[in-house]
DNA sequence: AATCTAATAT
DNA sequence: TATATTAGAT
């Protein structure tokens, strides 16, 4: 019987809000492994998958839930009933987008599958590659269907549902209106489904944006592109567009905080470290950036960081839920903004990222360090001052707030640990060096180094101004344990980096520290500075397991700045930003 | 063909 | 503001 069919309760109709996340796929494969393997695969691409191993059943199930799934992928071989049938079946009887698979290609039954009404043959062994865009099959069938209904001039439907309102209004044309129903728009996620065609944009939450960084990592910085990432992400509504536009953004980013870098090192390199760089705090990349907020009250102050919708479409409801708090601790009015009128204002008062390059050669699965406390929203809540509440949304939408509107969630994977580049190789140095066998040449780690570890959601300001006040690094100077710094440093630049790209804060380095702990390294830096800093106490925490492999000392450090009110943290704001712009 | 960059649009 | 789109160059 069904051995592995699993209906996702509360699930009966498709989310076309979220599409094509969530489209629920029935996966009919006699072979266990294969709808093992498929199974996982098209979980990852954020469908919701069914499986079985009878096309009997599978036939059962499709009757038994109609408008219960979205897609069939059907094995062609089955011993109960041939592919070819169930096909045929279902082609029928509730007119689902089919795909076939099979291992062989041989043309005839190809041939076979697609007359018999197969909307796509694959070929085993099937890779993620193949499956990420198979919505696109449920989606030209929607097309289809509202074209048939609808008594549109079918040649104009289209064209016009490619242009918004406005244009239409207006009568505004772009340049290039002809293409825009050609095969790639149609199959661009941006078309969400026929009824609302407002282009859906990207949001790059944080989640996201690990993804991106860690598929940058993984390609190495100087073979990146955005093609390469789009791959390596595994985001199957994610254009190659959208990466581009966000690596770019990126870059500039990292030139900036290159320069700065540059321009600090050589203004204080002859002092002493500890006190004259403390302008440097870009290079220190303390980049688990804080709110700074201190009076909930003002306004200005509340609305930053907020965790919106992953992708807006439109200009529909931006979901505004309003993350702030302490390191990493998302901390929401209970209200909802539109307009972003504090977002600008309030550069440096928002939770940022923690994205570094570095560590490219590095494991960086070894490098991850999960913070439980913050990874979901059932993790256990600081205690404020103040007497608002923190607020969570996962990527995975769970949310203490209504539900956003929200196109596309996105699966959390916070597994990624990342790193900090501090010199980003110009254009001419990786031609220079093209493939040079040691990467981290090219990141020359200037103690900029700086582990993943940002397990909010926050989507907001991933690219944020590193305003003056908030490079404030004197703290830094008081870090008492500097244990962390220098192993991070360690660590990131391998064992080719030399000494001296520690400079900037070697003097208050000493090494030896546990292993592993890199991304939590630079992190607790902070966390022990704000610690020396700061005469506060640490209040009931309830939960937090120690991270295995992390010493207590750490762990302890984080919660204790964990908990820090909002406003004692002013100090160690820095460097907030990701991206600068 | 894919990518980069800058400029511009939304 | 953040992201998308476009154009022109590589």
């Amino acid at each position: 019987m069904m051995e592995n069919s699993k209906t996702i309760a509360g699930f009966s109709s498709p989310r076309t809000d979220i599409f094509p996340a969530g489209l629920r796929v029935l996966v009919v494969d006699d072979d266990p492994t294969w709808l093992k393997i498929l199974e996982k695969m098209l979980k990852k691409c954020s469908y919701e998958v069914t499986t079985c191993g009878l096309a009997r059943e599978a036939l059962y199930l499709l009757r038994e839930r109609k408008d219960g799934f979205d897609i069939v992928i059907s094995d062609v071989n089955m011993p109960d009933m041939d592919g070819f049938k169930l096909l045929e079946h279902v082609g029928l009887e509730m007119d689902l987008p089919v795909i076939m698979m099979s291992v062989d290609g041989e043309t005839s039954r190809v041939m076979k599958g697609v007359q018999h009404g197969a909307c796509d043959y694959l070929l085993k062994p099937i890779r993620m590659k193949e499956l990420r865009n198979i919505w696109q099959h449920v989606l030209r069938k929607k097309m289809q269907e509202a074209r048939d209904v609808g008594n549109h001039e079918l040649d104009q439907y289209d064209e016009m549902w490619m242009l918004n309102g406005v244009e239409r209004l207006s009568g505004k044309k772009r340049k290039d209106f002809e293409n825009k129903h050609d095969e790639k728009e149609m199959s661009d996620s941006r078309c969400v489904d026929s009824s609302s065609m407002k282009k859906a944009r990207v949001v790059w939450t944080v989640d996201l944006h690990q993804k991106f960084v860690k598929a940058v990592n993984q390609i190495g910085f100087d073979k990146v592109g955005p093609k390469k990432i789009l791959d390596l992400m595994g985001i199957p509504w994610l254009t190659r567009e959208n990466v581009a536009s966000h690596l770019q953004k990126y870059r500039l980013y990292l030139t900036r905080l290159q320069k700065e870098d540059e321009v600090k090192a050589s203004f204080c390199g002859m002092k002493h470290p500890d006190v004259s760089c403390k302008e440097t705090s870009s290079s220190l990349s303390l980049q688990n950036p804080v709110d700074v907020c201190t009076d909930v009250t003002k306004d200005k102050y509340s609305g930053d960081s907020g965790d919106k919708a992953i992708v807006q479409n439109g200009k529909s409801n931006i979901y505004e839920s309003k993350v702030k708090g302490v390191v990493l601790m998302p901390v929401t009015e209970p209200r909802s903004v539109v307009g972003d009128n504090f977002d600008s204002q309030v550069a440096g008062s928002k939770i940022g990222l923690t994205e570094s390059f570095g560590l490219v050669n590095t494991d960086v699965e070894s490098a991850n360090l999960p913070i439980p406390y913050c990874s979901t929203g059932e993790a256990p809540q600081p205690q404020y001052k103040q007497d608002f509440k923190p607020h969570f949304q996962s990527a995975n939408g769970s949310s203490h707030q209504p539900l956003p509107v929200v196109s596309h969630q996105i699966p959390v994977d916070r597994t990624q640990a990342t790193c900090f580049l501090n010199h980003i190789p110009s254009r001419e140095e990786r031609n220079r060096h093209p493939d040079a066998e040691n990467k981290p040449s090219f990141f020359k780690s200037k103690c900029g180094v700086v582990g993943n570890f940002s397990p909010i959601e926050s989507t907001v300001n991933l690219f944020q101004p590193v305003s003056q006040q908030q490079r404030n690094v004197h703290i830094l100077e008081q870090m008492p344990s500097t244990t962390w710094s220098a192993r991070s440093c360690n660590v990131v630049n391998g064992p080719q980096s030399s000494p001296g790209n520690l400079s900037l804060r070697s003097g208050s380095m000493v090494a030896s520290v546990g292993e592993d702990v890199c991304g939590a390294s630079i992190q607790g830096e902070c966390f022990l500075a704000n610690n020396g800093l700061r005469n506060i106490e640490q209040f009931d925490y309830n939960d937090p397991q120690p991270i295995s492999g992390v010493p207590t000392c750490l762990y302890d450090t984080l919660r204790f700045d964990y908990e820090y009110p909002i406003d004692s943290l002013e100090g160690i704001v820095m460097d907030q930003g990701l991206f600068i712009v």
